[in-house]
DNA sequence: ATGAAAGCGCTAACAT
DNA sequence: ATGTTAGCGCTTTCAT
């Protein structure tokens, strides 16, 4: 090995040049095309001469340069781009957790960014993603239009969206079932007995919290309560503004009796505002999380890994040369009870 | 636009070969170096030029091949490969969020990959990365051993460790105060009096829950305590193995009166076996987490997410050229009392 | 079983 | 302001 630290303990400079394989076949004795033949494993080289290669190429701490091999290949890399909110929401690392783990089956790397709710900063990474010429690109869309993407999904790069589908483009979507998931939290609260049911949600202009919005709304149609609608808060999209907003429900008179929000950063703020609560309303939260059975928190679960392992599968599929109509994949919920969401209104409520 | 669905919703099939620059060339009429300086926003193209050129890339749905560019421009790419644990992880994730925004600042992206803590495949991982030709190479390793990474550091791929120092080899790292975190538990929990105090940590082999069960011991015998030596529980893993633990250990006789968890799957683990005990140890988690504040949990805190900003910015200066001796970064830790830390053991115990 | 030549798509260096 | 030539490091094609 070449000096890789000085006695000292410093790190040398770097920019050495790495190694060619003209160096790997120079040092064997060998021809370029036998060098590259002996280090790919491909048949017709002779025991000797592979060995010759291999030591050489350790000799001089050779690595295969991948890059001019995806050139000379076609120019496509072995990538896949996700592109999705900040990693540390659970939602979006679940997500890309189920994606990594089904796309190494097929021996394809995972490339993440944040798009930072920006849908410029969304369409700069795609154009960034696609000069690099990734094999499929997975999108948690923040943007409004994608339209723009359309030849590209013509010319070999597969697109699927997750959680929210594309405007303007026709392609394979994930999303849960997020009007059923709602309606059936609604019920749930309806059947304990519950009218004065406050709404706390997200940005109103994103799809998902559209049709949770909209699912609990329908089940309140159905039962024919309309008491919940003062109650209603949208736009709500952080957790401190989660917590505001639930304490400014439960000061107005009549407060609601129970709550419903439409994401785990709500309820996480839910759950703080609640918090030595004498006498807390009923909750239900949409997402589950890791400490709801602690706190039991009443949820509507999903799974988000495996939305993220159907959208990977999806994009698999057109790789490997899958052609026909958009499909659309519906993750289901279901609600877990675990005590916030069964507790009654008090008599007289 | 050429087709991009037929009129029925079909995708068309892809393997369209995508076009090249000398196409936009001749569409545009100019060379290929003069189509190159237009889309690349170099100086010295005329207004007109550029405007029939990008009109050119447009009407042909071209975009700029960055493996090729790569190539031309020394085999590297702009991408920072991080290997971790699994991604839904938070500490993981924060970890991850913390490099990429910092990478952002630089133009750089992330590349990630899950070792499932194992070695071998963080071997083979490393190895695809390296072929790949990332600028720098970021790991919270498994691995027991890295010393045949040093030939690489010497040809300019700085690496970074996180959470864990290499084996074999002098690199920069940024780690955890994990001793002193542990040690202010440990006295967080004596000076409330606290004598038999069990220690649940994950695996003993991992340098990060050393250094938290030796902080912890060290600060036992700084006090002459020796009441904890029955309750000392390693190489729990997981969420389950550490419920049963708690279990185990409280149905002991004398049970311990306080917990010290070393890691957060391990807080979470023992506050499912906590939940609905009438008289609960007292309890001081390793790991801050979302909902701690809810549920009233004193833990030793520290920044995931600056831990990997700092990371990511020691490579990013190594990749500006920055050579010198292997720098080692300390995230400091600190106590936050919610409750469960401060629960004094009943008379008597 | 091995080798020589061509070229993937682009940018750098050097004209003009 | 624009064009020409060479070549990044590899794999492919076609010899031998």
């Amino acid at each position: 090995m070449s000096a890789a630290r000085s006695p000292d303990g410093t790190v040398d400079a770097p920019a050495e040049r790495r190694p060619t394989l003209t160096q790997v076949a120079a040092l064997a004795g060998v021809s370029l095309k036998t060098a590259s033949r002996a280090l790919n494993s491909e048949p017709n080289v002779a025991e000797a001469t592979g060995r010759r290669v291999r030591d050489a190429a350790d000799h001089l701490g050779y690595r295969l340069n991948g890059i001019a091999r995806e050139l000379r290949r076609g120019a496509t890399s072995a990538l896949v781009g996700l592109i999705s909110g900040d990693l540390t929401n659970p939602f979006y690392s679940a997500v890309a957790s189920g994606i990594e783990r089904e796309l190494r089956q097929h021996g394809l790397q995972l490339v993440t960014a944040n798009n930072d709710e920006d849908a410029e900063l969304e369409h700069a990474l795609i154009d960034a993603f696609l000069e690099r010429r990734v094999r499929a690109l997975l999108v948690v869309p923040s943007a409004d239009r994608h339209a723009y993407l359309a030849i590209e999904g013509s010319r070999g790069v597969p697109f699927v969206f997750l959680d929210r589908p594309p405007v303007g483009l026709d392609a394979d979507v994930v999303v849960i079932d997020n009007a059923g998931g709602a309606r059936a939290a609604a019920e749930h609260l309806l059947t304990r007995g519950h009218r004065r049911i406050a709404l706390v949600a997200d940005l109103a202009r994103m799809v998902p919290q559209r049709g949770r919005i909209e699912g609990f709304q329908q089940a309140m149609r159905a039962s024919g309560n309309d008491e919940w609608a003062p109650f209603l808060r949208t736009d709500v999209h952080d957790v401190s503004s989660a917590e505001r907003t639930v304490r400014e429900l439960l000061a107005l008179d009549p407060a609601p009796t129970a709550l419903f929000t439409t994401n785990n950063r709500l309820t996480t703020g839910a759950l703080r505002a609640l918090k030595e609560h004498p006498d807390p309303p009923a909750l239900i939260g949409f997402d589950d999380f890791d400490l709801a059975e602690v706190i039991g928190t009443t949820v509507v679960a999903h799974d988000a890994v495996a939305m993220g392992r159907e959208a990977a599968r999806l994009a698999f599929e057109r790789i490997s040369g899958h052609s026909g109509p958009a499909r659309s994949i519906v993750i289901s919920t279901s609600v877990i009870a675990r005590g916030s969401g069964e507790r009654a209104p008090r008599i007289g409520d």
